[in-house]
DNA sequence: TGACGTTGTATCCCCATGGATATATCGCTG
DNA sequence: CAGCGATATATCCATGGGGATACAACGTCA
């Protein structure tokens, strides 16, 4: 059984929410110059895709300018509030493909001292700073790998010197490289991997080799904790 | 017109996706022991909830142990496997939460040269090296403020000698506390800012303060472009 | 042995989404 | 001034998802 992270993207702007479908029909009157062409080409109704423009307008205002008659019999251009808003949700798309590529570490643990959504969580491999939230006891906390920032031990400064709160050394388990990308894997408890992305002129530059201790670091801010009881929505 | 940033959580298990519903089906049945119970309580029949239940097992494998009969009538308890699917989906939503919380830096530029996935792209505060789609030229990269490092920088390591390949340096503009999180403001550019999220220990211990130069840094593998071409998806 | 509260199905129907179709309307161009 | 290709709008209908309802089957317990 193999579980894929999906996620779908969409924009809440006033009253509508916004999807990928949305945009799919913007790049498509964009791209041909009319609403009806747009349409065609989409496999969709004329009436339900010039239904669904107004309906946006009149919540975000105008992201079209609609002209009829004329040579051409007149056609559709998209206003700069369109261009931003297909940027606004390409970028949001790129933050979520993100997080549904990147690997996590999970650790379980419990919450100790609390402030605000900030928290220490008592684990495996040690205290981790964490975001974790309200009237949470038992918790996973997990670990994004392109937040984790790799440095040689000898070298590191102290934790108390940067804003990256969270600190663990521990020996390369498994190196893996891609065309730009290396993906390191590092043990710190008994059976608790963590994982990091890091370019691989950082992997040359760092030296990496297996069983050879490295200094894995990463924000609280990029910490998140779970909670585990299960009747925690209902 | 405030625009939100919006997602679903979805898991693709072999045949099916499940859902923030599915996972909230599977909660109810939890707490309350039985399907019936969990329909009535989710205001949702009883026929089509068992039938989702069968639907995911026949996917993922038996998430229930259904008993009839029996003191009570008989009743439904959940599997390991679904309270596996049900800790995966939390960390999973808990990601795309973050997402959709963090504030981005967004700084508009153009590709130079790439190597993989990566590349670096020049903007108005200088070069960043980023995680580029392909065949893009012109673009945007983002960077989650959450990912953003900020050190003194008197003494701040070469940006050799970690994995945090861009580093900035630039006087703060602003500071606003949270109960423990501080968002910090730095002027990069003439008008691109970049955002940090901080704990307030870090703060404290930094000394920030407007106008105070300090160095930001984060890693290439948290900064993602977008491709600013309109006819990319047609 | 019957009562009870489950699980297990099958059928009907409501309703929302969205395509299909038809009909105006508009305004430049030949 | 008619033709053309676009926008504008209303109506009909196919489809699917899901609630409502009904009825069996099951197995412990009084």
């Amino acid at each position: 059984m193999t579980i894929e992270k999906e996620y779908s993207t969409k924009l809440a702007v006033d009253e509508v929410t916004i999807d990928r479908r949305d945009i799919e029909m913007l790049d498509a009157i964009d791209q041909h110059g009319s609403m009806h062409k747009a349409a065609d080409r989409l496999g969709r109704s004329y009436a339900r895709l010039q239904n669904r423009v107004v309906e946006i307008e009149d919540a975000v205002g105008p992201i079209t300018e609609r002209k009829r008659g004329g040579s051409g019999g007149g056609g559709t251009v998209l206003t700069e509030t369109a261009n931003e808003l297909r940027r606004q949700f390409d970028r949001h798309e790129a933050e979520l493909d993100g997080v549904a590529r990147v690997t996590e570490s999970v650790f379980p643990g419990t919450v100790r001292e609390r402030t605000g959504e900030l928290a220490t969580v008592e684990t495996a491999i040690g205290s981790i700073l964490a975001l974790v939230p309200d009237d949470a006891h038992a918790v996973q906390v997990t670990v994004r790998s392109d937040a984790v920032v790799l440095t040689d031990p000898d070298e590191t400064p102290q934790a108390d010197d940067t804003s990256l709160r969270n600190q663990f050394t521990g020996p390369v388990t498994a190196i893996e490289s891609g065309d730009a990308i290396t993906r390191v894997t590092i043990q710190l408890g008994t059976d608790s991997p963590l994982q990091a992305l890091i370019t691989n002129a950082s992997a040359t530059r760092l030296g990496l080799e297996t069983d050879q201790p490295i200094t894995a670091s990463f924000k609280a801010t990029a910490a998140r904790a779970i909670h585990l009881e299960s009747d925690r929505r209902v």
